[in-house]
Order: structure tokens, then sequence, then C-alpha cells
DNA sequence: ATCTGAAATTTGATATATCAATATGCGCGA
DNA sequence: TCGCGCATATTGATATATCAAATTTCAGAT
């Protein structure tokens, strides 16, 4: 991950608010369906079927509703807003700041970004013998973090973050296709050539079209 | 703004929550520079100065957070984390963001929003002539707008305005050059012939182009 | 049966109190 | 003088209480 820390050994990952653990509870429950478009969401009955407090949950619903899952009408309640065209235009948000911070990162990779590129880039080759679906989804994500990491857009990356709907059971399902598979190294491939030509138009576009097409992928696994 | 409603003259405006009303005052005092990157925040202090409980304030500063303007150590504080690079990222998520959306514009569009530009491009060209900005700015605003109704991308939408971190006196500032005013009518004709056209890929690359160029002018300013 | 409106209830918004982790200050010993 | 450790103060995190807007309920009139 990001430079510094070098001295700490662990992080102190036990150590998480109400409010985050909420929040992603809430999040996860949105996203996967539990927690359907349109529905109303009651404060109290919430925080006490969570067994916590509405001031931790007030604040999750904030951020909940600072990335658009969730509305609130003042003095009236909150509601899901989340559904399926919404998922979609969630990728494509993925796609045009994913494609924004490739551009970014042919512009200003170094040579000792490009070289860990390549290596995975063969990893990934060799990765498509074997059938470690785990491996894969591992590998697409530092490759990606290689992207992230060499562009220097701290921001752009977080917003990006936030845009990461699909589950796990998704990524299995998607990258379990042989062709599939296929697709990804090539495109990543192709990413990683236009960045260490210092491409930015290129990289741009061909991230983009990856994030795209690899999303409509995603998106009928739902 | 968006159908429904036509029964209502008027919005309750007046009825904003404290919280609302808050982030925006926190949010404001951060991107004109009045709280400084790096600083901490004493929720008790502030909520006292402003006169509320620290229940309203920590739900703005939840969103703020979210947004990525201040982060939030657990147990130790909140600190503001903005500074000159993030708003340059803040630029070029913009600039990501609204020509994903006049991508999709230039997908969708009906011929009546193509009437509509037109109409707005020719008051921009007599705008030239006189010199009053406070009319620019609103047309300016008014054709993107259409832009992003013509995109059906509500939430694309939503997550664009979040990256708007222009003040008022910037944006006065630079329309008061003649030759920025040229400029941006200029690429305001082309992107919406390239979206009449139907081109996504010329409308997303001129789109991106305008937001980056007149978006560097205005980081200048501050 | 339907509409009206006032009372009762629900519930989001806000304020206050409590808890616990962190930071701070100070005295002691090397 | 410099660490070290404990007592104290600070402060973010959480819980609870209060307020007020909005909804619901239902009696009474038409």
């Amino acid at each position: 991950m990001g430079g510094g820390d070098a001295l700490l050994p662990v992080e102190p990952v036990f150590l998480k608010s109400l409010r985050d653990h909420v929040y992603g509870l809430v999040r996860d429950a949105i996203l996967s369906g539990r927690l359907k478009g349109g529905e109303k969401l009651n404060e109290r009955h919430l925080a006490s079927q969570l067994g916590i407090s509405t001031t931790p949950l007030k604040e999750a619903l904030r951020v909940l509703e600072a990335e658009g899952l969730v509305r609130s009408e003042p003095r009236r309640g909150i509601y899901i807003t989340f559904n399926a065209g919404q998922a979609e235009e969630m990728m494509l948000a993925r796609a045009a700041l994913e494609s924004m911070i490739a551009r970014q990162a042919a512009k200003r990779v170094k040579d000792e970004d490009v070289a860990l590129m390549r290596e995975l880039i063969v990893e990934m080759r060799a990765g498509l013998e074997t059938v470690d679906v785990l491996q894969l989804i591992a590998l697409n994500e530092r490759f990606h973090n290689v992207i992230h990491e060499a562009s220097g857009c701290s921001y752009l990356r977080r917003l990006q973050g936030g845009q990461n709907i699909y589950t796990h059971a998704a990524r299995l399902s998607v990258l379990s296709e042989e062709r599939e598979r296929f697709l990804a190294v090539e495109e990543h491939e192709a990413i990683a050539n236009a960045i260490a030509a210092r491409e930015p138009d290129l990289a741009e576009r061909l991230m983009r079209d990856h994030v795209i097409r690899s999303g409509e992928k995603h998106l009928l696994r739902v």
C-alpha cells in the first residue's frame, strides 16, 4: 500500500469503530439486495436490531447518503435509492475515474513501475493455465494497484474505490470463464504497454473500455 | 430541475437541517482555506463555537470524510486533508465524470435537448458582447445541466457535483477575461456539435479537455 | 360512505450524559 | 538532565433523553 509506516509490523486492524462496522453491514445489505431500493429505514428499529444506539448508526447513514446509496428526506426518513440503473452508473463512474488514473499514470510512470507491471503480466499469463481463481483475483487487484501508485493520484484512487460494488461471488463467477480470463490478460497487457510507452490517450481509452466491458459482465451476475 | 412536483409553486427551502447547514459552513471554510490542511478539529470546541451540540456536527464531519476533505483517525481526532494537490485531483475527477456524462449524452440525446443546447450557444455568443459575467456563469451552468439531463445519468451527475470546489470569486475572476469567454463559447459549441452528431468518443474528449483547461485556469486563482 | 380536523403516536433531529482511549503533566529515580 | 511511570485532563465514541415535525387514527359532520 501507500508509502510510510515501514516500522509497523502490523496495523491495529482490530480497532474498528461501531459506525464503520455498521456502515459496512448496511452497505453490504444494500448492494446484495437484502435491503431493496425504495425501502424505508427506521433508525430506532435498525439500531436496536443491531444492538447499538442511534448515534453511530446515524453517522453510518450519513456516509451512505454521501455515497448516494440512500437518500434522507429531512424530518421524514431514509430511503434506499440503490437500484440496477445506479449499479450501471457506478460502473461507468469507475470506468471514468480508473481511466483518468491510467492517463495520469502514463504521464508519470517510473521505470520500476513498468517493471512491476510486466512481472504481473507474466504471472497472469502463467495463471491462465492454472484455474486458481482466487489467485487471479488477487493478481488483478495488484495490477490495478500498481497503476494507482504510479499515477500518484490518491484522491482519485479513493474516489474510485467507492464505486466498487461487485461481490466476491460475482468476481469468482466471472473469472471462472476461460474466455474472460483470456480477455482480461490481453487487455491488461495492452494497458500496460500503453502506460509503458507513455501514451496517456491510449492508456485512458483502453482502461475505459476494459472496465466497461468487464463491468458489464459483472452486472449480469447480480 | 428534474421532473415531477409541477404542482408546487415553491420548494420548502427554508427547512434545512442543522447538519446540512454546518456541513456547508465547514466545507466552505476548508475550500476557502480558513481551515488549513493538516489542522486538527476539536468536536466539542467547534460545536460550541457554532452554538450546536456535537451530534449534527459529527454527522456533517462524516459526510466531509466520505468526500475526502477530512480524515478521521479513530479515537484520535479529525484532520483536514484538503490541499492544493487534492484540488487538482478533484478537477481531474470532474473532468473524468463530466466527460463520461457527455459520452452518455451523445448516445441518448433527444432532438429537443439538441435544440436547447443550440439556443444556449446562441445566447452565449450574444453574451460575448455584453460583459455581464453573472449572466455568463448562469448560462454555463445551464449548458452543462442540459447535457446532464440528456445523459440520464443521475448518479454520475451527483458524483460530479461533489467535485465542484471553485468559489464564486474564482468564477467571476476567470470569466472576466475576454479570451476565456471566447474559448469557453468555442469549446461549448464544439461539444454541442459532437453530442448533436451522436459522436460519443468526440464528445467525451472535447468535454474532458474543456474541463481540464478551464479548471487549470480556476486553480490558479486560489 | 366520505371528508375534515384535532388528538395521539411515531420518528427523525438535536441535546446531553457517560464511557473509554489518548494525550498531557509532573514527580521520582538513574 | 533525561527517561520512565503514574495520575489527571482531554476528547472522540457511544448511549440516552428530549424536542418537534410528520404521520396516523378516529370521532363527528355532511
